[in-house]
DNA sequence: CTACAACAATTGTATATACATCAATTGAAA
DNA sequence: TTTCAATTGATGTATATACAATTGTTGTAG
């Protein structure tokens, strides 16, 4: 793999800014190939995956679909179809929230959590399999993508 | 924005590797809806651009989809469809390889060369805005994510 | 009380992703 | 030369993304 000019074929970059939005393009399609091998077999995707997380932080709260949408890492995404197919293999319940009926209650299963379960040990292994970074450099790269974003 | 805790409204994560691969995620999304913002306009997704400045960087030769594939910051997807679809607008040209029938030509039109020439320091300018990162730092960053696909 | 704006979620549409499968062409082995 | 596997791209299907538009509910101003 290696640098990023080798990895896509381009000799150069015009700037350091250009460069470092196709390295993040990049790695993150890497980074998210790795996590679907692992979640594919268990019929979930990368999305669904991160709601169910975000259920299970919830602990035991029900969240509606606007708090779902607010924590997705992808938030210009549609909460309210995801929770559907969430319900259709009963990772989640959805009820109809009693004091305000425009909000819908959206509660994680026993089922849900007993998938997070399974899966979280095989997403740590594989992560720590994919990213071959030292922990002081996870750290420093965590610092500079929050100071990215300003 | 500043720290991935709060910006996710999630309190801790189990370790740096999977902190990283989230800080990684989130800020894929937020690069992207920054790119989005200009290209919208000229009814260009991401992925679109992507490929148009593949062909540019052909300097003229024609590439078959599987070149242009390979150099996809995304290459699990489909370049067949993302070729046609700028065929559609005129900014490709595809011919039927004369040497071998299976594969097909694809170069660049004037339009799309034009396009590009347009699009490109308004990209520029929406990166140094979103990217809030001196040139020292993002020299480390491009560093830290090369060796982080190892 | 009624009308209407604001809110919360769902639905619709176009695009892209991630595969699997298919069709046509080529090239090499029997 | 004939056959068959490999190559190359196109196509099919399910999922997700990005928005716009819609539906139903709530709250509030007149």
């Amino acid at each position: 793999m290696g640098k990023i000019e080798e990895a896509i074929k381009q000799s150069e970059f015009k700037d350091n800014y250009n460069k470092v939005v196709v390295n993040l393009l990049y790695t993150h399609s890497y980074l998210v190939s790795f996590q679907t091998a692992v979640l594919k077999p268990m019929d979930l995707s990368p999305e669904q995956y991160n709601v169910l997380r975000i259920l299970r932080g919830q602990q035991g709260k029900p969240a509606t679909i606007a708090a779902i949408q607010e924590r997705m890492l992808n938030n210009m995404s549609n909460a309210s179809r995801l929770v559907d197919k969430l319900k259709a293999k009963e990772l989640v319940k959805r009820e109809e929230c009693p004091l305000n009926r425009r909000q819908v209650d959206v509660v994680i299963t026993e089922k849900g959590l007993a998938i997070l379960e399974l899966l979280e040990p095989q997403i740590n292994a594989i992560n720590r399999k994919a990213i071959h970074l030292e922990d002081q450099e996870l750290a420093v790269l965590n610092q500079l993508l929050d100071k990215l974003r300003g």
